[in-house]
RNA sequence: GUGUCCGUAGCUCAAUUGGUUAGAGCUCCAGAUUGUGGAUCUGGCGGUUGCCGGUUCAAGUCCGGUCGGACACCCCA
């Protein structure tokens, strides 16, 4: 049934089978990223990758579904990823398993168990991969979404590793040349921290009736995210809360103190935001994140503790994670990315016979390290042609009857339209020439 | 999870307010005397109007449910 010329009417095809009610459909929350916008996640993914691995960071890869409990225990069993945005659930031999929200908790676990710390103090390790929060869907935010994410773990609580890691995402986002304003905060220590916030449970106990419902909840559950309310009334009450950095205790202050002059030396703005507080339990002394009109795009900090939580000996870390996603959404479609250029070389035909030679010629190609477009299944060079145009390819091979029998082809310059017959044996040497010159 | 709004071709939108066979632009495909791209012209593919049910002589249009999306809360990447 297959068409050999134009003058073969070609059959009508077959009917569709009707539309059902049982026609799958992606499932809330999730979306596949195709076309252009699979280019510009797969290019910021890159950028950032090659950030980490600048900044000393190894790639290293952990497992999508951890034990529900690894979760609760390192995440912290009040915070809402755990709460209500886990996807959690049990596994036929009866496991309770999540589908990892955040990164950190799986590679800490990782680091114990496989005795990480063996392989020299601090470990820089970076990841990436989709992770999977229960959300109510909305614009940049869905239930799978992708993120980089770096650590520096073991060794000392040396405020140099927080300053680095600051300093590999911040230039992800310069390379990437997206505005962000850096916002960072000290939220102290095991010694400091339960003072202040006896403090701040005091101060808002006495307001208590000026707060709204969420707040009065937040005052057992976690007083420190009362900062974070957006209620006119509640914001209005924090200015005169006591404000944890006016209460770190001497060794936090200087941690911070020192945080602040080595992004001072790396040349790095940031803002002091005395309100930022991250959702996540094992934070202690540094917090930042890098905020963009849309929203945070990467945030991160120090969490000393986390480690020993999950049953290891002590050991200081700091991390961040960046969001491909909404990173993406921040540059918009139309962004382009700097750098591609196409330097694949068309093959086209004209004729059954050329055709063979033209696949053939296409496979010589291809060995030889040359990528090959085609649309070898189309009859007419005319419709080839345009697909080499419309795919902005700088040379076309075409290999018509003539050329089939004396193991020849043509080289064109689309672009220009210039072009010139070479025998087949010296083809691949002279379009890896005029791709190099191309390029330039 | 709560509240509000929205679902018509792959995309952006029409359809005289309940009335014949749901249209157009873009995209895609094919042609314009069969071996040469971008322009133009011509034609074609593409929809059980998200899905299920109800009201009605008649539903894309009204009602209910459901699924999906957007906005706010919440939270965060």
């Amino acid at each position: 049934m297959r068409r050999v010329s134009n003058d073969v009417p070609v059959p009508a095809p077959p009917p569709r089978p009707p539309k059902q009610e049982g026609m799958p459909q992606s499932v809330k929350g999730m979306r596949d990223i195709i076309a252009d916008r699979f280019a510009l996640h797969a290019y910021i993914e890159e950028v950032a990758k090659n950030a980490m691995r600048a900044y000393q960071f190894t790639e290293i890869d952990v497992p999508v579904v951890e034990a529900t409990r690894l979760y609760q225990r390192g995440s912290g069993e009040t915070t809402d990823i755990v709460t209500k945005e886990l996807y959690a659930f049990e596994t036929r031999g009866g496991d309770k398993v999540s589908l990892r929200p955040e990164f950190t908790p799986g590679i800490a676990r990782a680091y114990v168990e496989r005795g990480m710390s063996r392989m020299g103090l601090p470990q820089r390790v970076f990841t990436a991969g989709p992770l999977f929060r229960h959300d109510k869907p909305q614009a940049g935010r869905y239930r799978q979404f992708t993120q980089v994410d770096a650590e520096i773990i073991g060794g000392t609580s040396d405020p140099v590793y927080d300053a680095q890691t600051v300093a590999a995402f911040y230039r992800v986002f310069a390379t990437l040349k997206v505005p962000v304003t850096l916002e960072i905060n000290s939220i102290g220590d095991r010694v400091c921290r339960p003072g202040y916030r006896k403090l701040l449970v005091a101060y808002y106990e006495e307001h208590r009736k000026q707060l709204c419902e969420d707040c009065t909840r937040r005052l057992e559950t976690n007083p420190l995210r009362l900062l974070d309310c957006k209620e006119p009334g509640c914001k209005k009450l924090r200015e005169n809360a006591p404000k944890m950095l006016d209460k770190l205790c001497s060794p936090c202050s200087a941690h911070f103190t020192e945080v602040m002059e080595y992004l001072e030396e790396l040349g790095i703005p940031c803002s002091l935001n005395p309100y930022l507080v991250r959702g996540l339990d094992y934070y202690n002394r540094t917090v930042f994140e890098f905020v963009h009109e849309i929203g945070s795009l990467a945030g991160g900090g120090r969490y000393d503790y986390l480690l020993e939580t999950l049953g290891s000996r002590p050991t200081p870390a700091v991390g961040a994670a960046l969001g491909v996603d909404r990173i993406a959404d921040a540059l918009g479609d139309r962004y382009q990315i700097p750098g591609k250029k196409p330097k694949a070389v068309f093959v086209a035909h004209a004729g059954e016979k050329a055709k063979k030679c033209a696949l053939a010629l296409s496979e010589t190609l291809i060995s030889a390290g040359i990528p090959v477009r085609d649309a070898l299944a189309k009859d007419s060079l005319k419709a080839q042609l345009k697909t080499a145009d419309k795919d902005g390819l700088p040379l076309a091979l075409i290999v018509g009857q003539k050329e089939a029998f004396d193991k020849s082809a043509i080289i064109r310059e689309v672009r220009t339209g210039l072009q010139e017959s070479f025998p087949i044996s010296r083809i691949v040497e002279e379009v890896k020439r005029r791709l190099k010159d191309s390029r330039e």
